[in-house]
DNA sequence: ATCATTTGTTAAATATTTTTAACAATTCAA
DNA sequence: TTGAATTGTTAAAAATATTTAACAAATGAT
């Protein structure tokens, strides 16, 4: 059962509990806690209940997951699917999206942050708003510098490039179809 | 875990499969399969695991009918739920009907079955198709012998009474909103 | 730095599940 | 009707999961 300790280990971090704080509101050990993550045991379906219990997951939706077309509705933010770090971050809606037309990132761009001038395109149609900050957006030939607020939407096929040209952070919520990686 | 039983049991019996049958193709004992099936343990995840591979059911599928909005859309004839068996077996369409407006049944009646004359009315509205055979269709005063691609629709609150007249086994596909039993 | 918490892990004791092996009840064939 | 095979169930034995209680390592506060 390594696939079940791997997935509630994720979701438990996820949510910034340690396995004692787990355990204590699941009504079971610590130890078991940490021997399902590890997969060095096999959970009875009673353990697993109450701990996905207090975690306030469904077994449905702790198993979902295992469906390559996702049939979940709500994430919350720590549940995000972080899919790039650095200068740039993206949150995705949604960790597996095969099947899928649409890809909802969530993007943190920190200060100088760029997407390069490599200036590539690919066959797809994405647009964004912004929530903080300032990103130079350029599409084609023309630059725009947006702030919170402001959106952006073209087809992907034109050479694009962010850049976030403020000195703080800078937050876009973006959307692709079909999605782009 | 009792709803977990009465869902393995059905899931089982929907094949056609023993206990033993499916313990053996599942390489678990058939007092497992007996003791889960009843309520009586608190079967091991790894347990159940072995048992739903060997049905070709993963835990996503096994446990989508938790939630009470049913999220799949296809059926292998075998998954049909039988919902009533004898000279009359029906088949739904989905196993928890629970929040849905419709139901569409998968029904057989052998040579001279009939639903009564007890003419029970409920408030819906209900049709179907004939497959194969003859079926003498009743509805108010009014009486019918279908036979296959012929159809019937009515509104439930009038009386009604179905009868298999032929003598081959009559098959219908049937659809009731909202869902009557 | 130091002490006190909190972290995750693990061995031994306990509790539970799972299997083995039997049982009665049913089905099928002759 | 009979015997043989299959059905689902269950008690006792065997295997395994869970808890208790400890440990070392990391973290936080004074």
């Amino acid at each position: 059962m390594e696939n079940i300790g791997l997935r509630l280990k994720a979701l438990r971090s996820s949510r910034g509990l340690s396995q004692r704080r787990l355990a204590n509101e699941s009504g079971v050990s610590n130890a078991t806690v940490s021997l399902i993550e590890n997969g060095r045991t096999d959970p009875s379906m009673g353990m697993l209940k109450r701990i996905l219990d207090s975690l306030n997951v469904s077994f449905a939706e702790f198993f979902a997951a295992d469906s390559l077309a996702e049939n979940r509705f709500f994430y919350r933010h720590a549940e995000l699917a972080e899919i790039s770090s650095g200068p740039i971050s993206y949150l995705q809606v949604g960790s597996d999206l095969s099947g899928s037309q649409l890809q909802i990132l969530y993007e943190r761009y920190q200060p100088g942050a760029d997407t390069g001038q490599s200036m590539l395109s690919h066959e797809a149609e994405e647009g964004g708003v912004i929530l903080q900050g300032r990103l130079e957006v350029t599409v084609g030939k023309q630059v725009q510098t947006l702030s919170a607020g402001d959106a952006y939407r073209f087809n992907s096929s034109l050479p694009h490039r962010f850049r976030n040209t403020g000195n703080e952070d800078c937050l876009v919520v973006s959307a692709c179809t079909p999605p782009s990686f």
